[in-house]
DNA sequence: AGGAGTGCGCTTTTT
DNA sequence: GCGCACTCCT
């Protein structure tokens, strides 16, 4: 038996052996761009079932993105179903036909796969709450049942909002709802409590973000629902204070495999180390029997820190585990043969990367040939930046070498970038496809009638109630709904059960009860079909029976087509989902939808060029990418410009895009820019084209035009820096390079170092980081803090 | 109660 | 330049 397993090494290096057959302990896989990891993933799971006879039931295999968790399931089925073939049919997989090979796949998911757990943190933990959320005993009495809604980022600043202004009487121009809520969500994902951010809190507005998550966190309990944050810091609590259900957790997953581990926040990191080790303190662990931990990721690809992910954790995984492993060196796998691009951009990338400093050592190293140089394409404004892109594509078409739009990527820093862009693609009539932008389950249209199912399965949930009371237009008003509020809050009563009583509502509110009334006669009439039919057929009842449908009808402008178009996508998503579940129910819907994203539903263009933010380009391979606006201030972004660690988060993002060109690269930059519909500015070309050696680019030069737009940090605004020597510098190679020696250069720093800042004034170095050329300050300024500084590029000079 | 008009503020966004 | 959120007007 075990010899006919052996086709799980056969496409496999010696490192992604090593990987797949791991079994007992804790394993991290540093994996390249372009590495194999996926496969390596998928390889291993095959390998836990067939070779070491794991029964999927107790396997947990976590990932970030639908996308990734569904690629995985997919391809693990493939593996697993070619193993079947020969058995079944006596013929190897490759030469079965379409239809065979998609009966066996969908038997393999349907019974081999069944109890394996793959999907997102958010989706399987979400999954473990509905089981126990009822178990959860909060230390302020707060509840919660395994009805609850699930928030998105909307939803949820609308309660912000709401506490913020109505409950805590603050100005919501001070007190930004989507500033609090930024700072409640990085608290949850830094598995804080309000309790202790209040101990933490060091002025006014520490105070107040405490104690609006507090307040917050009663209201979502209110509602019966949850935000994405909650759907795994509840869990980490939950795990903590219930013995019986962590064991029961811990006992069932008993090989649990993380991807991206470097895009974990500690909350995610909690939740991974409570269920592998059963112990809240993970230092009593030891048993690894039949048992293990195995995360993939690259450092060096880690660019989603502004979400609270922290790559440390990845750094740190030797250490988290050390004191229970028997071998030490073999925790560490690095996958660093790439099947993806040219030695040229590989090597690009390398020297790139080289400049961050923290970071775990790796290379890249090229299977293929040098292929060609790095373009770089220097223009006057944006508009030529896109004509000459446009250009390019046209060339490159003509001249036959890549006779395909769809082997052709643009990536930009920001999403304003692409309007230009896609105004020259217009013209020259190249077909394009965008990604991202507005979500489906975004829309308008999409988001009222997910409330209208969310209030018949959870009346409790208010934020939904109050969008669709008066939608379509019932009559009534904000008076009026105010007035029930108050009479819910002063009575403690929930808000449907006020105005499911009629007698009372009539003497309260007198004569727009009357929409009022139409509207509970609506829901009472609706929730009796939550039980006897699927989401699909309530869909369709509600947009009926509501008039929301005969509204859109009514209208007929183009705008209304388009939205009963995506009412119906969503009735046919909802078929599908019942389709795709035995057990499948209205929640069950709820929660997928509030969990997916459309990037996978989304109709392409067929054969186009993609237009993406480089964030969205991570994962994915090109054989010709474009990465433009390679500017001081746009890439890097003017907020990381003078804050080491954001740089390197910056550079990262610059090897990611990189690293997604199978055969060219080209860099774009203008010289100068228009930036917020304001007048055009002279640019710096971007430090990163420094960075990487001129012998592996090819291109006309950058000129300097002397600039780069930076936030001021005392005024909040958008200013133009000048640099006086940068104007003297013309074409020349070494026009970049020399704008950087800044003017620190070759002064060695201490620690306990006096020196003055151009902007925070005096202060003495507290900590350095890093070594040689490559170091960072830590400055400490009398009242205005500590930061972080490169003083190689920081406006100061040393001072005794 | 709801539509038109004005002013402000601006990165990236797996779920 | 553009979206949005809030205000004022009807």
């Amino acid at each position: 038996m075990s010899q006919s397993n052996n086709y799980l090494f056969e496409s496999l290096n010696k490192e992604q052996q090593i990987a797949v057959s791991h079994f007992n302990g804790p394993l991290l896989v540093v994996a390249g761009a372009g590495s194999g990891k996926t496969k390596a993933l998928t390889h291993r799971i095959a390998n836990l079932i067939e070779n070491n006879k794991v029964n999927p039931y107790n396997i947990l295999a976590v990932t970030f993105t639908n996308k990734a968790a569904r690629e995985m399931r997919e391809r693990l089925e493939i593996i697993l179903a070619k193993a079947l073939s020969d058995d079944r049919f006596g013929q190897p997989w490759s030469t079965l036909c379409e239809f065979d090979q998609n009966q066996l796949r969908a038997e393999i998911s349907r019974e081999k796969l069944k109890n394996l757990w793959i999907g997102t943190f958010h989706s399987l933990f979400s999954r473990l709450l509905r089981f126990d959320i009822e178990k959860y005993q909060d230390l302020e009495g707060l509840s919660w049942n395994n009805k609850f809604s699930i928030y998105d980022e909307t939803d949820s600043q609308t309660l912000i909002k709401e506490i913020i202004t109505q409950e805590m009487n603050l100005d919501p121009k001070q007190y930004v709802p989507k500033k609090i809520k930024w700072a409640i969500s990085n608290a949850k994902n830094q598995c804080l409590t309000f309790k202790q951010l209040e101990e933490n809190s060091e002025n006014n507005m520490d105070r107040i973000i405490a104690d609006a998550y507090k307040r917050y966190k009663t209201a979502l309990s209110k509602n019966n629902a949850l935000d994405f944050d909650d759907l795994l810091l509840l869990p980490v609590l939950l795990l903590k204070q219930n013995e019986e259900v962590r064991s029961y957790w811990h006992n069932r997953f008993k090989h649990i495999l993380v991807d991206e581990y470097q895009d974990t926040n500690r909350t995610q990191y909690e939740l991974i180390k409570l269920i592998t080790t059963g112990e809240t303190d993970s230092n009593e662990f030891s048993n690894w029997q039949n048992r293990s931990i195995f995360v993939v990721g690259d450092a060096d690809q880690s660019i989603y820190s502004f979400r609270a992910a922290d790559f440390r954790i990845l750094i740190g995984f030797k250490d988290d585990f050390k004191n229970n492993l028997k071998d030490n060196n073999n925790s560490i796998v690095k996958l660093e043969d790439n099947y993806r691009s040219t030695s040229n951009i590989l090597n690009a990338a390398n020297c790139l990367i080289q400049n961050n400093t923290e970071r775990i050592e790796k290379v890249l190293r090229s299977t293929k040939n040098n292929g060609e140089l790095l373009k770089l394409i220097s223009c006057d404004d944006e508009i030529s930046e896109a004509e000459a892109i446009t250009s390019k594509l046209k060339t490159l078409n003509n001249l036959n070498i890549d006779p395909k739009w769809k082997n052709f990527a643009i990536l930009y820093r920001t999403r304003a970038q692409s309007r230009v862009i896609e105004e020259s693609l217009v013209r020259w009539r190249i077909p394009y496809t965008i990604f991202g932008g507005l979500r489906f389950y975004d829309r308008r249209e999409i988001k009222d009638a997910i409330a209208y199912l969310r209030v018949l399965v959870n009346t409790a949930d208010n934020v939904s109630l109050l969008r669709i009371i008066n939608v379509p237009r019932r009559g009534i008003g904000k008076t009026s709904i105010q007035k029930l509020n108050e009479i819910s809050n002063r009575l403690n009563i929930p808000l449907w059960e006020v105005i499911n009583d009629k007698e009372s509502l009539v003497a309260t509110i007198g004569r727009t009860s009357k929409g009022i009334d139409q509207f509970t006669k609506l829901m009472n009439e609706l929730s009796c079909f939550l039980v006897n039919s699927g989401p699909a057929k309530l869909l369709q009842l509600i947009l009926e029976k509501s008039g929301y449908l005969n509204e859109l009808i009514m209208s007929g402008t183009d705008e209304s087509d388009e939205r009963r178009n995506n009412l119906q996508e969503l009735i046919n998503a909802a078929t599908q989902y019942e389709e795709e579940n035995e057990d499948a129910n209205t929640e069950g819907f709820l929660a997928n939808a509030a969990l997916t994203t459309d990037n996978d539903t989304k109709k392409n263009i067929p054969n186009s060029v993609t237009l993406m933010t480089l964030h969205n380009s991570k994962g994915l391979e090109f054989q010709n990418v474009f990465i433009t606006g390679l500017e001081q201030g746009l890439f890097p972004s003017y907020r990381s410009v003078d804050n080491p660690s954001l740089l390197e988060e910056e550079r990262r993002l610059f090897y990611v895009g990189l690293t997604r060109a199978k055969e060219r690269i080209f860099m774009s930059q203008a010289r100068e820019r228009r930036l917020w519909g304001g007048m055009r500015e002279p640019t710096i070309p971007s430090i990163f084209l420094s960075e990487i050696p001129e012998e592996l680019i090819d291109g006309e030069l950058p000129q300097s035009s002397g600039a780069y737009i930076r936030r001021d940090l005392h005024l909040g605004r958008l200013t133009r820096v000048d640099r006086g020597e940068s104007n003297t510098i013309n074409n020349s190679k070494n026009a970049v390079r020399r704008l950087y020696s800044g003017p620190s250069k070759g002064a060695k720093w201490a620690i306990g170092d006096k020196l003055i800042h151009a902007k925070f004034g005096k202060g003495e170095i507290i900590h350095i980081f890093g070594r040689d050329e490559k170091i960072s300050i830590a400055v400490k300024f009398g009242d205005k803090g500590s930061k972080i500084l490169d003083p190689r590029l920081a406006p100061i000079r040393s001072i005794n």
